[in-house]
DNA sequence: TTTGTCGTGTCAAACGTTTGCCGAACCTCG
DNA sequence: CGAGGTTCGGCAAACGTTTGACACGACAAA
């Protein structure tokens, strides 16, 4: 034993409840240096031990219950195997699949992933990622971003930490993406319409400063646009897509003075489920007066009257991908991976149909 | 600088494209020793230096944008502020605000989570949780203990981990646990279709070896049994709720020789779902002719027909409530905090009523 | 002046790995 | 038999913190 190690284990034995088992301590057992059992632990350093030391060292090791410390070992290499994943809000239970997504790539690459919640606030954001940045993360998969945060994110690529968006992309940053393809899903939703031969329609909008929204938007506009129909937009005020707010813009929609539209594109399922009830107080049913597009096909809502015919998206494998980017982007840092759109699907349920009359 | 550092910072800087600020960079441009840096920033120990000095010190580790390693600090310290959950499936959307609340409550503590996915596969667990050993956390909350798992736990716990158990328990264990009290879950189901006059009731259990399916069928059964009425217990095979598998379960319930139930306690939403659509093909209308209970009240039931009376758990408290055990526990290892159970609540929708009729 | 007590800064030893380098032992070949 | 090569174990210096011990000056009490 290399220093005068016994007096300092005597005292460390006594001040610590939880005792782990050091190389030390296993080399003393197995009669080697530690820089020996640490080669003959180390995959990719086993050629450099002869193979019954190794085999011997490895025996020891396994005995005594040797867990290398990897905090240790992250100093001294530089790296801690760790990822973080900052989300915006963690109770929502469409991030679920996409966290998994992302655990199981990282997995396949020897990471974990450290979590991050920022409550949609810039200034937890920034703290948090100030701490993540002291903690030596390998990488940051963020899936929260929003438009104000731009200058956040440069500021943390500039530090060299590899960094790439999830879900949520942010125009005009130089960063790998992996994102839904929510100008299609626009797109979709107005063929869709379109080709069932609604020509009055409109969208109950999500938040303007939200991109997603933003870019469905002009998907579904564009597209009616060029088939030269009629369009109304109710813009949604509130952050998240809800029942109540759903209700709220279809009365608004509704009783207002303008054109009745028929085909209606709302940004969010519940929000959906919001617009439809309203309409029923008013004696409007669905599919018969009034097809409804919902986005983001929840769970069960196949199980809902009507069975709403929506937009959905794959979100485990856009886990998988956004992580596949970080990876790749760790493994070779000179050329970061492109950004990848993945293309949403139209599932076409019971509350779409024909318009009641062409008039 | 001690030592000869200059040498080693110069083949430093080649080799590492991401380049840290240490103390030892801001002790330079202080002009004060790096050991004083550290007691400078660091607010437990600040009382040690000098007004002038600390100001000027932190003044310079601002403008130098200091961030403490907090790799290296671990490994000092010997606590990492990292808590391991470990979830069985976490693409699961039940789990989300489970996790919310864990995260928040580790948040007020100064600790973050490190996700882990077992799977349900016991190998994988082991696995996990020696990696986790080998990572130095802090704790850990496992919301995917099964009963067979009990013996991995034990071990852990032996190896002076604080562990606490989350949403499901493992009886026998002597762990602090936050879990859902499916007993009286079982209860109020039992009850609610008692009250209603039912008396011909059965259940479509959840797997056998998931110790709160047993919970909820032991509040169930003895329920039924203590009023006196009949009771049919359809089992489940798969480990997983799902809409076929109710689908199933009914058929074989509803086409059996037995007596035909008019009250049914599901263990799973989806499989409720299932069996109404079983009941639909057979002609059997919900509530007129069947009356049904599910559990977990997934979000949107409301929206489906019939909605569903189901049993709501709390989730983002019983996260919360782990976490704080947990915290406690790290806090006053001697006497570890008693386990605490949630109580469930029913929530009464329209596919329960009164039997059809009185025979 | 001596002695004691503060207050504040420095020194250096850890924490548990990883890894470049050294050198001993052994092997091979001319 | 010596030169040159290969194999493999040991040595010790990092990685960036934290912190007990110590040194030194100032100032008060004896």
């Amino acid at each position: 034993m290399p220093g005068r190690g016994g007096e300092a284990s005597d005292r460390d034995e006594g001040r610590r409840a939880r005792t782990n088992v050091t190389l030390e301590d296993v080399a003393r057992v197995a009669g080697v240096h530690y820089s020996t059992v640490s080669r003959a632990l180390d995959p990719t350093k086993v050629w450099r031990v002869n193979v019954s030391t190794r085999k011997h060292v490895q025996a020891v090791a396994r005995r005594m219950g040797y867990h290398p410390d990897l905090v240790a070992s992250g100093l001294k290499r530089g790296r801690t195997n760790t990822i973080a994943v900052i989300v915006g809000d963690l109770g929502n239970p469409r991030l679920a699949p996409v966290l998994r997504g992302i655990a199981n790539r990282l997995e396949a690459a020897g990471l974990m992933s450290l979590i991050g919640e920022t409550q949609d606030d810039s200034g937890r954001l920034q703290r948090i990622l100030n701490h993540l940045l002291g903690r030596r993360v390998d990488g940051m998969i963020m899936t929260a971003a929003r438009l104000r945060d731009g200058a956040t994110l440069r500021r943390i690529r500039r530090q060299g930490m590899p960094l790439v968006l999830a879900v949520q992309d942010v125009p005009g940053i130089r960063l790998p993406a992996c994102t839904n393809d929510d100008l299609l899903g626009g797109v979709l939703a107005a063929q869709h319409l379109l080709s069932l031969g609604h020509r009055r329609l409109a969208q109950l909008r999500g938040p303007t400063d939200n991109y997603s929204c933003f870019q469905r938007a002009q998907g579904f506009s564009q597209t009616i646009a060029a088939a030269g129909a009629v369009e109304v937009v109710v813009r949604s005020i509130a952050t998240t897509g809800s029942h109540e707010e759903g209700e709220l813009m279809m009365s608004k929609l509704l009783d207002g003075k303008g054109i009745r539209p028929t085909g209606i594109f709302a940004h969010h399922d519940l929000v959906a489920f919001g617009a439809l009830t309203a309409a029923e107080q008013r004696g409007l049913i669905c599919p018969r007066d009034l097809s409804m597009v919902g986005y983001h096909d929840l769970p069960h809502v196949e199980r809902v009257v009507p069975p709403l015919t929506s937009i959905r998206q794959p979100r485990e494998e856009l886990g998988r991908i956004a992580a596949d980017l970080l990876v790749k982007m760790i493994e070779s840092p000179e050329h970061p991976p492109a950004a990848r759109k993945l293309a949403p699907t139209l599932v076409v349920r019971k509350s779409t149909g024909p318009p009641p009359a062409i008039r």
